[in-house]
RNA sequence: GUGGGCGUGGUGUAGCUGGUUAACACGUCAGGUUGUGGCCCUGAAGAUCGAGGGUUCGAAUCCCUCCGCUCACCCCA
């Protein structure tokens, strides 16, 4: 083999499709129960929107974009997340002008150019929404319900939610004042890598997976401890929306987690991650988001707040335990031509068959009628006929089910068949 | 970018204390009398043993390099 799908991506074969589309259609569905309107954008973008949106210093932007010049010398990249890019469409359609909130989502694929493992592509897909102009609470918790929502409507059991604040940029400042006060007489306690993290970008040690680093944090000061007047209030409101409504869901838990921050720039106030409970796999988060209050407006559109969330579809098939999905996509006839005339008549029955919703094929004539019928059965075909001469000048065929083993023999027309088809199933 | 594990027909594996034509299962194809399948039987195709180099009379088996896959770190979905 000389050509392979480059690292970090796949193929997605035949039998793959059916637990993709199982998922893709719930993700769909419940969106749209929930009001929300299917998006969708260009894969590429300029590159300028993404440093602008997801933030210049994160690792997305600074390691892991894929960035290319065109012929034109536009830069360019190939979107490694997708809100900037709806936020993009969002200002560009003057959508700021329909009524609020706008409710939007797309199901799409992204790029990182990141080392590869379990749960981690390079190419990987997200099913996302999206919410403009709405800075309420209970906004905050349509999201997260809509979220767990997709995923029990999936059979995924045993969720952790976990969720906290932190603040506006400018109680941030507050914050990092004080954090960096408690940190620096110990901050050469901390690992090589956690030193340069923190020299960075120093609230992202917060959720560092170190024991010793987590063991300096414990008295620190956190995001959610700094918290302006406005933002208090819409976090009390939220987590005590969250806390009535969170009982809908079965072995959902949730717990505050005040060292979750986000790795993406644009988050304020509240910041959420779902997970699976029992989940011993590095990459577990499988639903994650948040507020993201002054994007729009960082990006040139009026000022408009917004909340979000991102989830990855390769990673929730990870956690599908049984797709209860029936093969649906068995053929429903399969038709054997038996001379050169039946063929021709095979051809003209089969379209008209297909003009009518029935999915027919139509076998090689160039193998043995043994290998015809063997065929037939291993593709799991649901009725076959034979037309040849014989079927010709009687102007009769016998449609057999497979499964049933049931025969029935009518006129040589698609109504007929069809007919015996409806009753067949 | 850093580290661990692994690379044998389409798939999953055996062989790996070096020795004649690389084995097995599944799958694929063909046949088992002429136009009705699934089981069974027979046969066939299909692998330069990831690539290159080295050691040796001789390597899938030992050594080196590279490539790929995979898991983990970082970060994220």
């Amino acid at each position: 083999m000389n050509f392979k799908a480059i690292r970090g991506t796949y193929d997605h074969t035949p039998e793959d499709m059916e637990v993709w589309n199982f998922v893709e259609s719930a993700a769909r569905r419940t969106a749209s129960i929930f009001g929300y309107k299917e998006i969708s954008t260009p894969i590429f973008e300029q590159t300028g929107l993404f440093k602008r949106a997801v933030g210049e210093g994160t690792d997305v932007v600074q390691k892991e974009m894929y960035n290319f010049t065109d012929l034109g010398g536009n830069e360019l990249t190939l979107r490694p997340e997708g809100t900037a890019s709806v936020c993009r469409a969002f200002i560009e359609h003057g959508m700021h002008n329909k009524p609020y909130p706008v409710r939007l989502f797309y199901i799409a694929p992204m790029f990182r150019h990141e080392r590869p493992q379990s749960g981690r592509l390079r190419q990987h897909h997200q099913f996302g929404v999206e919410i403009f102009g709405d800075s309420s609470s209970e906004t905050d918790l349509e999201i997260i319900l809509l979220g767990l929502t997709y995923l029990e409507s999936l059979g995924i059991k045993g969720l952790k939610l976990k969720v906290n604040s932190i603040g506006t940029s400018k109680s941030r400042v507050e914050f990092k004042k004080s954090f960096e006060h408690y940190m620096n007489p110990l901050k050469n306690k901390l690992s090589e890598k956690d030193q340069k993290k923190y020299e960075l970008n120093p609230i992202r040690i917060l959720d560092s997976k170190e024991k010793s680093t987590q063991d300096l944090l414990l008295d620190s000061p956190k995001p959610i401890d700094f918290l302006d007047k406005d933002s208090k209030e819409h976090w009390e409101k939220f987590i005590n929306l969250l806390d009535q409504s969170i009982k809908m869901f079965e072995g959902v838990e949730f717990e505050i987690d005040k060292g979750l921050v986000r790795g993406l720039d644009y988050y304020s106030k509240t910041v959420f991650e779902i997970q699976p409970k029992d989940s011993n796999k590095a990459q577990s988060s499988i639903l994650s988001g948040g507020r993201y209050d002054n994007l729009v407006e960082n990006i040139g559109g009026p000022d408009t707040p917004a909340a979000g969330f991102g989830s990855g579809i390769e990673r929730v098939i990870l956690n599908i335990k049984e797709n209860k999905e029936e093969d649906l996509d068995s053929l429903q006839l399969l038709i054997i031509p038996a001379s050169n005339e039946g063929l021709v008549v095979s051809i003209k029955i089969a379209q008209q068959l297909r003009n009518k919703n029935v999915s027919t094929s139509i076998c090689s004539s160039d193998r043995s009628f043994k290998a015809q019928m063997r065929y037939a059965n291993q593709i799991n075909a649901n009725n076959i006929i034979v037309i040849g001469e014989k079927e010709i000048s009687t102007n009769k065929i016998t449609i057999k089910n497979l499964s049933s083993k049931i025969e029935k023999t009518v006129d040589l027309t698609s109504e007929d068949i069809l007919s015996v088809l409806d009753s067949n199933g």
